[in-house]
DNA sequence: CCTTTAAGAGACCTTGCGTCTCTTACGGCC
DNA sequence: GGCCGTAAGAGACGCAAGGTCTCTTAAAGG
C-alpha cells in the first residue's frame, strides 16, 4: 500500500530542493557539496537540479537567497550615525555567520560575480544613513568621496574573507570608530 | 640513440616541476589546472608530484615562490609618506598582475591559509614607513590604531579579490588621498 | 661495486560531472 | 472525466581526475 506515488511539482519541488541544498551545505560544506549529494538528500534526481540550475555556484546561491530572502536593506535609524553604520555592519556580520567563510570562499572562485550581488547592497545605505547624519547636522557634509562612503563597507568585506574567524562586535566597532568616523567628522 | 636515459634529480627535477605547474598555470587557469595536467607537461608521474606536494593549492603555492622569489619586504623611501604608502600598494598591485585574481579566488577557497603569508607582509612595511614620516615631523605621530596603520593595505586586497578588474593606479591613489592620508594627518 | 633511493611510467579504483534514456505521475485543457 | 504534454524520479553511461600502488631501472652515495 505505500504506493508512496508522491511526485513534487513546482514551487513544492523547487522549495524542497533548495532545503535540501541547504541541508547538504551545512552537513559536508561547501568543498564537499556535491549535485549528487543534494539530489540524494532531496530523493530525486541530478537532472532535476541541473534542470533549473547549471553547477553547484548558482545552486547554492539560489538557495541562500531562498533562505534569508533578498538582502533586506532596511535602513537603520537609531538617531545618531556612529549607531546607524554600527547597524548596519551588525546585518552584514549577520549574514556572514549565516553563511560562513569556506562557502564564501567557494562561490568567490567559481561564480563569476558574487562580489556585486552580495556586496553592492550596503552602498545604498550607507548613503542615506550618511545624509540623514548631514541633515541632522553631525557631520559637517554628506558629500564624501566614494571610497570614504563604502569604506566601512569594504573593511567588514575585507575581514569577512581574510580573517577565518567570525567578525567580531569589537572589530566593529574599532572599524566605525578608529576609521570612519574620524574621517567623516572633519571633511578635508 | 636517442635512449633519452635522463633521469632528473633533487633541485634539478624540483626547478622544472615549478617551471611546468607555473607554465601549466598560465596555460590552462587555476579553475582547470590538474596534477595529471603539470605531471605531463613535466614528463614525469604523478607520483612524483604528490611526493611533494599533496594537493594543487600547495603545488602552486610553491611555485609563486618559485617564481616571484619570497616577498620582498623592500621598505620603499621616496622622501615622503605619500610617496612610500602608493609605492607599497604599487608592489602589491604587482604581485596581483602576475598572480591574477582566479588564481587567488581558488587558492583562498582551497588553500587553509593563505591570507597571512601572503598578505601578512604589508604590515610591517607599513610600520616602518610610518615611523620614518613622524619622525621626519611629516605627521603628528607614528602610534596609530592598529586598523588605520593596515588600512591601505587591506583597502587593496579588497580591491583585488573584488574586483575583476586589475587594480589601477588611479585606485591607488585614492586609497592613500581619500583615506589614508587624511586619517593620518591628524589624529583623534 | 654494491646498495639505497626515488624517477618515470602506467595500471587501477573511485568519485563526481554532465548527459541521456525510460517510464509514468501530475496538471491543464477540452 | 478523459486525453496529452511536461517533467519528475530513477538509473545507466562515458569521461575526467583524484589519489594509490606497482614495477623497472637510473642515479647518487659510500
Amino acid at each position: 500500500m505505500p504506493g508512496e506515488t508522491t511526485r513534487r511539482r513546482g514551487a513544492v519541488l523547487e522549495a524542497d530542493l533548495m532545503d535540501a541544498a541547504w541541508a547538504e551545505l551545512e552537513a559536508v560544506g561547501y568543498a564537499k557539496l556535491t549535485m549528487e549529494g543534494v539530489a540524494a538528500r532531496a530523493k530525486t534526481g541530478k537532472q532535476v537540479l541541473y534542470r533549473r540550475w547549471s553547477n553547484r555556484a548558482e545552486l547554492i546561491i539560489a538557495a541562500m537567497r531562498h533562505r534569508t530572502g533578498s538582502i533586506a536593506d532596511r535602513v537603520p535609524d537609531t538617531g545618531t550615525l556612529r549607531g546607524d553604520v554600527l547597524e548596519v555592519l551588525r546585518a552584514g556580520a549577520t549574514r556572514q555567520r549565516q553563511i560562513g567563510p569556506d562557502t564564501l570562499h567557494g562561490l568567490l572562485a567559481e561564480a563569476r560575480d558574487v562580489g556585486p550581488s552580495f556586496f553592492g547592497i550596503m552602498r545604498g545605505v550607507l548613503r542615506t544613513v550618511v545624509e540623514r547624519a548631514a541633515e541632522r547636522g553631525e557631520i559637517p557634509t554628506a558629500d564624501l568621496p566614494r571610497r570614504v562612503l563604502t569604506l566601512p563597507a569594504d573593511l567588514l568585506r575585507h575581514e569577512i574573507l581574510l580573517r577565518r574567524e567570525l567578525v567580531t562586535e569589537e572589530t566593529l566597532v574599532e572599524i566605525v570608530d578608529d576609521v570612519f568616523l574620524p574621517l567623516v567628522a572633519r571633511p578635508s
